[in-house]
RNA sequence: GUCCCCUUCGUCUAGUGGUUAGGACUCGGGAUUUUCAUUCCCGCAACAGGGGUUCGACUCCCCUAGGGGACGCCA
């Protein structure tokens, strides 16, 4: 519609941490500002003086900058369209509110607020809508003047034109609203500071938002802002409603899908590649129907046009396994119990493990290994270590999951029931112990050697297959399951191999 | 209560009057792998229901049901 430079915003309110429906509007505010090659802002919307808090802003913060959603203009970056706090804004909303008095396209209101409920109510009490009746709207000047000398708590109204308001939606079409069902709603509280609606518009004017893409939980609330673009005689923007998201039990998401704190799936270890792959699935999908995605394609193909109007489901843990639970407050470690292991979003976060580079994965997953304690610390610098890190790295979704599988090559050695099984059969005690003298005597530690002397002590106890396979694996990993065994012998080491291989005899007799 | 929006395999979705309704994840089967994972192949599985409009409807209209949202001196 218009050739204005592309410019988006997230704007939170810091009322709590950043979920993925956050997230979420803040993805496609930054995909639809990088794909076009425009500015992506962020503004911290924290008039509500009682529910905003600090430390709510910081974890938002952290969580963005985690995903990699980098805001070019905004809070804690600056700007030419600062301050981008709405708290930091206050006179620019009251003269503007006041520029609107000035034109008579808002007005001083000095209704109480018991006055208000007991209207409300008869209003109800008789099937009309609730709405204010515009008591103040007509009062004289001196009947003003006399109502502030009385100190009495004021508010202003913005004095809503009847009239039918179309929203022209990228996503959701042409909607009509008739405005007489709005009335004439307040623009500034009565402790000066702006409601939402006002403060918003002015903002968005200012700032000079040219594509407002937000939660369709926001589409009744546009007819009001359009009035007031109106008012001011500017521009609307392009409004965008995506789908909102909702959890397993197709209720909007709250702290029962928990975990929708995005600071829990990077403390699961997923990385913010994957989980941005994820969200950018909800509602949207690319054109060319490949899901796995890194964020510069992402970022090439997308289009609000393809994002769809129902609401999308935030599948990934299985809230029938956590009745009563509040899965926001736990850590990542009771977190995974509740996780549906294969979800899309393990999958693709599967992939996108295997897609990184060895530096980028070593690096991440480290803390993981560091926080398992399972890894000697002598050995935490080893190329070893980073040897089995990598082998390890197609069996991860996430990488908190290293934290299982680590300690099986280093001092912990448990032998699992199905492993005893092997270790029961009549020939294992011997395999075992002609395995073990191989290994005793050899020098040469590499898994292509040790694949022979599996295969010698196969024929020396006459043995081949599962029958020679298993057991050795049982007896030295004390699992039936895992890398390739070779490999994962010359991973363990001659030393750990034999000490368990000496313990698994003890258990075969 | 009033207004607005939504409803395609279990899930994410493609689809804009004529398709064997496609893909992905999951699931089942098979192949490869000494095991698990990976990889590859095959398969199961959907248009909420009812009325219209039309030669023809998943696509358009209406109704019903279900879900969501808004109606604040919350954002």
């Amino acid at each position: 519609m218009s050739n204005k430079p592309v410019r988006t915003r997230f704007a939170p309110s810091p009322t709590g941490y950043l979920h993925v429906g956050g997230a979420r509007t803040a993805l496609f505010n930054y995909l639809y500002a990088r794909a076009k090659k425009g500015t992506f802002v962020l503004r911290i919307e924290d008039t509500d003086q009682v529910r905003s808090d600090e430390k709510s802003r910081q974890q938002m913060i952290e969580s963005m900058v985690w995903l990699g959603l980098e805001w070019d203009e905004g809070d804690e970056k600056g700007g030419e369209f600062g301050p981008y706090k709405q708290s930091e804004r206050l006179e620019i909303y009251q003269n503007h509110a006041q520029m609107l008095v000035e034109k008579n396209k808002a007005y001083l209101c000095f209704c109480s607020n018991e006055e208000l409920e007991a209207k409300k109510k008869q209003r109800e009490a008789m099937g009309l809508p609730p709405v204010y009746d515009g008591k103040c709207r007509s009062l004289s000047t001196e009947e003003v003047e006399k109502k502030k000398q009385e100190k009495k708590d004021m508010v202003i109204r913005f004095k809503m034109p009847k009239e039918e308001i179309i929203v022209k939606d990228i996503v959701q079409g042409d909607v009509k609203f008739d405005s007489s069902l709005i009335g004439d709603f307040i623009i500034i509280k009565s402790d000066n500071f702006p409601s939402y609606n006002f403060a918003v518009v002015v903002d968005d004017i200012l700032m000079k938002i040219s594509h407002v893409i937000r939660g369709v939980g926001h589409l009744s609330n546009t007819p009001r802002q359009i009035a007031i673009y109106k008012a001011f005689e500017c521009d609307e923007p392009e409004w965008a409603h995506v789908s909102e998201i909702v959890g397993s039990d197709h209720k909007k998401l709250s702290k029962r899908h928990g975990a929708t704190a995005i600071t829990s799936f990077r403390d699961m270890g997923y990385s913010p590649e994957a989980f941005l792959n994820y969200m950018s699935l909800l509602g949207w999908s690319p054109p060319d129907g490949i899901e796995f995605m890194k964020k510069e394609k992402i970022i090439s193909q997308f289009d609000i046009e393809r994002c769809n109007k129902s609401p999308s489901m935030f599948d990934v843990f299985d809230l029938s396994q956590a009745d009563g639970v509040e899965l926001s407050e736990l850590n990542h470690f009771e977190l995974e119990k509740y996780l549906f292991a294969k979800s899309k979003l393990n999958w693709l976060s599967n992939n996108h493990i295997r897609e990184m580079s060895e530096e980028r994965y070593l690096k991440d997953v480290m803390p993981f290994v560091i926080e398992s304690k399972q890894v000697p610390e002598s050995e935490l610098n080893g190329k070893t270590l980073k040897d089995i890190l990598l082998s390890l790295r197609v069996y991860l979704d996430y990488l908190s999951q290293i934290e299982k599988y680590i300690g099986d090559f280093f001092d912990k050695f448990e032998i699992s029931n199905t492993a005893i099984e092997w270790l029961k059969k009549p020939f294992a005690k011997k395999l075992t112990e002609t395995f073990a003298d191989l290994i005793e005597k050899e020098t040469n530690w590499h898994k292509d050697q040790i694949s022979n002397l599996i295969k010698e002590s196969g024929n020396i106890c006459d043995l081949k297959g599962k029958d020679l396979f298993m057991t050795i694996r049982s007896a030295s990993t004390g699992k039936t399951e895992g890398l390739e065994l070779p490999v994962y012998l010359t991973l363990l080491g001659k030393e750990r191999v034999l000490k368990r291989l000496k313990n698994s005899i003890e258990k075969t007799s």
